[in-house]
DNA sequence: TGAAATGTTGGGGCG
DNA sequence: ACGCCCCAACATTTC
């Protein structure tokens, strides 16, 4: 029997799915796959629990169409090798990804199959535009966003595809693991019911989150973004993570809203063109993900400070803002874009400690996480990345809060006991284990770096890493 | 997708 | 009326 098999990855979808959309078109049986591979297995804890949901979610999708979600663990080469034998005949279906992993594991694929005569068809479904669309005049790639931004824009975002009517099924199903077997909902061990309630899992729910977005927020996005205290932004981050929506929707979504006008939609569309760029670093400098961009930051004298970058960890560095933004996303495993900005200009100038140990610490606590985008976000806070925010551009937080939380009710909500007591801030303190010990006592009242010592050492440390760097 | 230090301007108070 | 000072309110420069 020949079966088509849509291996689903990053793309936990059924609308606009260009692989699964191809793999129904020919009348075959389809086998939706997916497979718990080490780099899957290596990702971080929230993101691992948030995966499950995802991953629960589209099998239900599925069944609705009498179809069926394969779960599988291991290696992705022997699955599939596994797969043909039992079923003699297979096309394989997936979207491209563009990490170097993932692109090394899919040619070694395509190139172990296709030489046997099994079709591989790989899509493009994450993207607004493959890396490969964008080049600078000159042959190479872009390194500074606003120019990549002029190229792409130019582009035509392709049409998206339907969600398949209709699934053919085999006449056998293979073997799938039960997803209770991988222990994904053990991943981690905080407040599991506050994020239950605010996690937006699968697509059904991210489409109604577009919605809302477009037609009552999308006109003030421009000027209301910034906002940490109010809900201004998308919250699409989360399902764009896992794919649940995809960026060209989004896109076309946002473009078509008519009541709004073009240069408030750019704000909102340009946000997805970060993403593009993201994966376009990532495409085409792999070691953007784990290492200085630019070399020489290798010799920038970081501290070292595993107490502080404790205290940072969990909310502890007695900078309101700074502890609001790390409590949130421990807890829900989100954090308002600005805060983000805020809570990695302290780790990295104000603390002065490694970009690195921010990035994995997001990496372990984001259900939003995107590999691309946080090596991007934290190498452009550092300065050590492609168009980096300068280093001596350091975010005091009291401006920041006085701007962006002007009546900290954002700072209220997520400290609660140490700064204010609301009910909203009582019901996130229930989610809170006890073993976390960040009650009211334990709560620095000041910061635990004076604001003006830490910047000044911090643009010391800069000049003197500019010496070190002039005299090689 | 900064902030602080420094520079400039212009209105108002005052002798 | 004028110069002088003060000091917001911007603008520019510097880190």
């Amino acid at each position: 029997m020949s079966v088509n098999v849509v291996w689903f990855r990053r793309d936990l979808r059924l609308s606009d799915n260009p692989a699964l959309y191809s793999a129904t078109q020919n009348h075959r049986p389809v086998i939706p796959l997916f497979i718990l591979d080490e780099h899957t297995d290596n990702a971080g804890a929230a993101f691992k629990w948030r995966l499950g949901l995802s991953i629960e979610n589209l099998s239900l999708d599925l069944k609705r169409y009498n179809s069926k979600l394969i779960l599988r663990k291991g290696n992705p080469l022997n699955v599939l090798r596994e797969l043909k034998s039992s079923f003699g005949d297979l096309s394989i279906f997936w979207n491209r990804l563009y990490d170097e992993n993932s692109v090394k594991r899919d040619t070694e694929i395509k190139s172990y199959f296709e030489p046997q005569g099994v079709s591989v068809t790989s899509t493009e479904g994450m993207l607004l535009h493959s890396p490969w669309k964008t080049q600078t005049n000159s042959g190479s790639y872009y390194k500074v966003f606003t120019p990549f931004w002029r190229a792409l824009s130019k582009l035509k975002v392709k049409q998206i595809v339907p969600k398949p009517t209709k699934f053919i099924q085999p006449l056998k199903w293979p073997e799938s693991d039960d997803l209770s077997e991988w222990k994904l909902d053990k991943q981690i061990d905080r407040g599991k019911e506050y994020l239950i309630e605010t996690v937006h899992v699968g697509e059904e729910r991210a489409k109604i989150s577009l919605n809302n977005f477009l037609h009552q927020r999308l006109k003030n996005y421009a000027q209301a973004r910034d906002r940490v205290d109010l809900t201004e932004s998308s919250t699409l981050s989360e399902n764009l993570a896992y794919g649940e929506i995809s960026s060209r929707e989004i896109w076309h979504s946002a473009v078509g809203q008519k009541d709004v006008d073009f240069d408030k939609k750019e704000i909102f569309i340009r946000q997805l063109a970060w993403r593009d760029f993201a994966w376009y670093l990532s495409y085409y400098s792999p070691h953007i993900l784990r290492k200085n961009w630019k070399s020489e930051w290798d010799h920038f004298p970081w501290r070292e400070n595993e107490d502080e970058l404790n205290s940072w960890k969990r909310g502890l560095t007695g900078q309101p803002i700074v502890d609001a933004g790390m409590r949130e996303m421990y807890v829900t495993g989100r954090m308002h874009n600005r805060v983000r900005m805020i809570v990695a200009s302290y780790l990295t100038k104000h603390l002065l400690l490694d970009w690195r140990h921010g990035l994995k610490w997001f990496e372990d606590c984001l259900i939003d996480w995107d590999p691309a985008s946080n090596a991007m976000g934290w190498q452009w806070v550092a300065g050590s990345g492609p168009d980096a925010s300068p280093f001596f551009r350091v975010f005091n937080p009291e401006l920041q809060s006085k701007k962006f939380d002007p009546e900290s009710k954002y700072q209220m909500k997520y400290l609660g006991l140490s700064f204010k007591r609301t009910p909203e801030s009582d019901k996130f303190y229930k989610m809170v284990p006890k073993s976390w010990n960040i009650g009211e006592k334990s709560r620095p009242s000041i910061s635990i770096v004076d604001l003006k010592f830490g910047r000044d050492r911090a643009l010391n440390s800069y000049s003197k890493f500019k010496k070190i760097i002039a005299d090689k």
